[in-house]
DNA sequence: GCACTAATGTACGAACCAGTACGTTAGCTA
DNA sequence: TAGCTAACGTACTGGTTCGTACATTAGTGC
């Protein structure tokens, strides 16, 4: 997530709208997602950037665009990933639980942005809601769902009646839950979710459920 | 979640401790769910209540500490439902799934817990951690799982190496996430997952995700 | 090298908001 | 019914926080 590195600019420029503008987005991903909306403070953003307050509102108006403004950033770089998918090669079931696979490691690599969704949440997709640019992302993984799917589907290797938005909203809700609770979930079951020694555990739990939903004869009453 | 409702004390008491804490802790639950922590507003809490905001720092201490006595009162809400739990009866197939269903049916009916848990991650479950009440409060749900899962392994019937704790995360991801994230995933997708006509489907297709789960043969490889 | 504008820094204001000092009264008990 | 205390109300404060008015400079085009 991080755009921005160089130390001390070394011979560099001195204005440079663009890397202002990125770092003002970089720290403040880190501090939304720490605080959440309410708690973060535009004067912290600040602070620990190399430019200052003034620049937030001259570059982004205010508090509620910058947070649609990292929002928008966060976005993109999962729909980015997403166009990276290469799975179609596979089989159906293998395609499919790599798919989730990747699901998986994407949301345990990207906390912030799993606690900006969080957040978003919240506060009802308002912002979301207000960004011309995420009205219509869309999503690469969708289509790629869509075509394993019917795929799976016409060979009879999938049960039919399977939708690749429900079958993604069920990858994510576990994938989501996993991270975005663990607090909660540690505390009242003391067990950390996110340990890495279990990490493979939940990866390969994860691809079991969703093989073994597509895959059952589903009895119809 | 309401506690209290009595239009303008009829004849009762003027001064009742207990029934100003409750009203106190109804706003502000409300008011918790609706803003978040740090959104929420101690005099909006006061000012919807039929007390003042002196009565919020005299029996509760302060703004954290409200928070973490709503957030109790909310898991025991959970807790008494969980121990109204009667599913064991049933055979193990139906029991887990009739137990899921009443996860699905209860996160559902609450969307103000669900949101006070979203919250209380984001703050890292600091209250949890701080509260007594909350360390040791178990999980009568846990313990239905537990006995469910045994008995449908040693019957043969369930995939013999299921964790109850596992278990348990499954089915409140996928019940927690259609709640917690229908803002985003509804602004993102087009799919409303707590629309009333889908909630047949989604509640199928989770008894439908776990069984599936239990009763796969596993490939181990 | 001059002028113009994008980019930037400083200092401040006004509203907000958690928390409290101080005073009052209902209701119980002896 | 006197007295005591839990329960309650009012008014205020001190710090915080978003946002901005005003001043300045770096870089660019001619």
């Amino acid at each position: 997530m991080t755009s921005v590195e160089e130390p001390v600019r070394p011979g560099g420029r001195m204005r440079d709208a663009a890397r202002t503008q990125a770092e003002i987005l970089d720290v403040a991903t880190q501090e939304f997602a720490r605080a959440g909306y309410d708690g973060a403070r535009v004067d912290e953003i600040a602070a620990r950037t190399r430019t200052t307050k003034r620049m937030i509102y001259y570059y982004f108006g205010g508090k509620e665009q910058l947070f649609t403004a990292v929002l928008e950033r966060a976005y993109g770089v999962i729909r980015e990933a997403e166009q990276q998918l290469d799975v179609e090669h596979l089989d159906p079931v293998a395609a499919i639980r790599r798919l989730a696979e990747l699901t998986f490691d994407h949301h345990e690599q990207h906390p912030d942005f799993i606690r900006l969704v969080s957040i978003e949440n919240i506060h009802g997709a308002e912002h979301i809601a207000a960004s011309e640019k995420l009205g219509r992302i869309g999503s690469p993984a969708l289509e790629v769902i869509r075509r394993i799917l019917a795929t799976g589907q016409e060979s009879g290797l999938f049960t039919a009646d399977v939708d690749a938005v429900d079958l993604h909203a069920m990858i994510s809700s576990f994938c989501f839950f996993r991270v975005a609770n663990r607090h909660t979930f540690g505390a009242l079951f003391g067990r950390d979710l996110v340990d890495p020694a279990q990490r493979a555990h939940y990866r390969t739990m994860l691809g079991d459920m969703v093989i073994a939903y597509l895959t059952a004869e589903r009895t119809t009453d």
